[in-house]
RNA sequence: GGAUGCUUAGCUCAGCUGGCAGAGCAACGGACUCUUAAUCCGUGGGUCCAGGGUUCGAUCCCCUGAGCAUCCA
């Protein structure tokens, strides 16, 4: 951009470029200075004074050091407000050129969005705002672009994402949004560590893709001359962990997924998944429970959630219903029953429910649940007894083999957890991961594929363990009342 | 993958039936020692997303493409 030919640069840039060469041709200025002590935020000062009369600040003599971007500039006679915005808030200041002799000139040449420090003392003005009547004033760095527009802030949604510091700058609640995420994902990793779980770290590169049902993306490892996938999943390394006795491990990491992206759906994203040994399904949904609370509980102190048009009370215990009994309740259809393949496909044609040729029973109950049910959980649910076909890696139950021990969460009629028994039987697992190759061959290209290692892995034994995966994007939506994926990831994924 | 819509000054947006490209903020020059969307006077700023077509003439109509959004698969 600088080095652009003078003709090609909008006369906002060419202007505030010929200021930058003023600071250092008349005042000796680096326009894009140094180290700077402050010993305040923004908030700390309003903190401090808001509550207190002018005469009261006046005899507190308060005196404060603090730095930011300057967002407005007010007067330029011979004296001047700003306001002055960091990580906190934003704080007025006022300078006089009676107080500041030559240092005034640093503010006089400032235009909005340079960053400057400020000492002085904290007042109140005869409008009653809590402001520093300053005494020195320090030239930080200069912006060559002009800010958003200060009163509508930046709206257009394409440069809010592909310009993301634009957007920090420009639109407070888009910062707060991401304030929130960084809070809940810290609540969730101490709660993980109260509990006594392990973080660890899994190979993000894989030379197999498994522990999901999707699509990997595909790279080239030029000294070893080999394809390697990023991974869709942490799964399958995590539960080798617990076969390597670390019993409570779990990973907050961004996995891959190579599919089509919309409002809920971006390549990248990020999942916690924890695994403890000797639990079993109950235990996870406590697990569960506590993580969404203790995350809600870190933007929202009376766990009452607002989302799109639901209200949620999140402190209440979260129901427990059976797949299949959900389905029964809204199609009066019980795919308890046993039935075999052509009953599946003659239900789902009399419902209009689409399938595909390599799906089984399983999988038709479960497209069943996903277009009559799913969208109708507002209340937090954990809905249970899924079928085997869908669940390659979750233990049978005890008296009904063709379903397994799984849950998965649904809240405001979204899904955010889901959580298996583990399968570990190694000789159970080579069977469905056989099957899984089978579906592939019919024409599922997100079946799994058969890890020979992890399987020699539970051949070692592997403790009755419960797992658990939630989605940190989506839970973050939830807790923050965003619609779209984007709106909670700092840059999203985008075409050039 | 399909349908629809959007793309105009740094930002937010107008632009009628096809006839010289507009406003507010921002910027520039000036005034202003309690302003706060500061105010007042004056000034400059455009690849109308890109390419092609129709037309005497296209920001506007048509076609193709790009990016984005929403809905659908």
């Amino acid at each position: 951009m600088v080095e652009k030919a003078d003709k090609e640069l909008n006369d906002q840039l060419r202007v505030r470029l010929q200021k930058m060469q003023a600071l250092k041709d008349d005042l000796g200025v680096d326009p894009f200075g140094h180290r700077f002590e402050r010993d305040t935020y923004a908030k700390d000062i309003h903190n401090f004074a808001d509550d207190k009369s002018g005469e009261s600040l006046y005899e507190a003599k308060k005196h404060v050091i603090v730095a930011g971007r300057m967002m407005a500039k007010r007067g330029a006679g011979k004296v001047i407000f700003a306001d002055i915005r960091d990580v906190s808030g934003t704080v007025q200041i006022y300078a006089r050129r009676d107080d500041l002799g030559e240092n005034y000139s640093l503010l006089r040449r400032a235009d909005l969005g340079d960053i400057l420090g400020f000492s002085g003392q904290v007042m109140k003005t005869d409008a009653g705002e809590t402001t520093v009547l300053v005494d020195k004033i320090t030239w930080l760095s200069k912006a060559l672009r002009p800010l958003p527009d200060k009163f509508h802030g930046l709206t257009d949604i394409d440069t809010r994402y592909r310009k993301r510091y634009l957007d920090l700058i420009a639109n407070p609640d888009s910062f707060d949004i991401f304030i929130k995420r960084s809070k809940i994902v810290k609540a969730i990793r101490d709660y993980m560590d109260s509990v006594g779980f392990i973080e660890v770290e899994t190979p993000i590169l894989q030379n197999s893709a498994g522990g999901a049902a999707a699509r990997p993306f595909v790279t080239h490892h030029n000294a070893l001359d080999i394809d390697m996938y990023l991974r869709i999943a942490t799964e399958l390394y995590l539960k080798r962990l617990i076969v390597g006795g670390m019993e409570r491990v779990y990973e907050i990491g961004r996995i891959f997924r190579n599919e089509g992206m919309d409002t809920t759906h971006n390549p990248e994203f990020t999942t916690l998944e924890s695994y403890a040994a000797y639990w079993d399904l109950s235990d996870v949904m406590i697990e569960t429970e506590n993580i969404i609370r203790a995350a809600a509980q870190a933007v929202n102190e009376d766990g009452l959630i607002t989302y799109k048009d639901h209200q949620v009370d999140i402190t209440k215990p979260f129901a427990k219903k059976s797949m299949t009994a959900l389905i029964k309740e809204k199609t009066g259809i019980d795919f308890d029953q046993k039935m075999d393949l052509d009953d599946a496909r003659q239900l789902a044609d009399d419902n209009h429910v689409k399938y595909e040729s390599f799906w089984g029973v399983g999988h038709i109950i479960s497209e069943f649940f996903d277009t009559f049910v799913e969208k109708t959980l507002i209340e937090p649910t954990f809905v249970y007894h899924f079928p085997l076909e869908v669940s390659p890696l979750a233990k049978k139950e005890d008296d009904n083999p063709d379903f397994v021990q799984r849950f998965e969460l649904y809240i405001a009629g979204n899904e955010y957890a889901n959580a298996f028994t583990e399968l570990n039987d190694p000789i159970d697992q080579r069977q469905r991961f056989e099957a899984q190759a089978s579906e592939r061959e019919n024409g599922n290209d997100e079946a799994e594929s058969i890890d020979e290692d992890y399987i020699e892995a539970l051949e070692h034994g592997m403790a009755p363990t419960g797992g658990l995966g939630i989605g940190i994007d989506r839970l973050v939506m939830l807790l923050t009342d965003q619609a779209s994926i984007r709106d909670v990831l700092l840059f999203p994924t985008m075409r050039n």
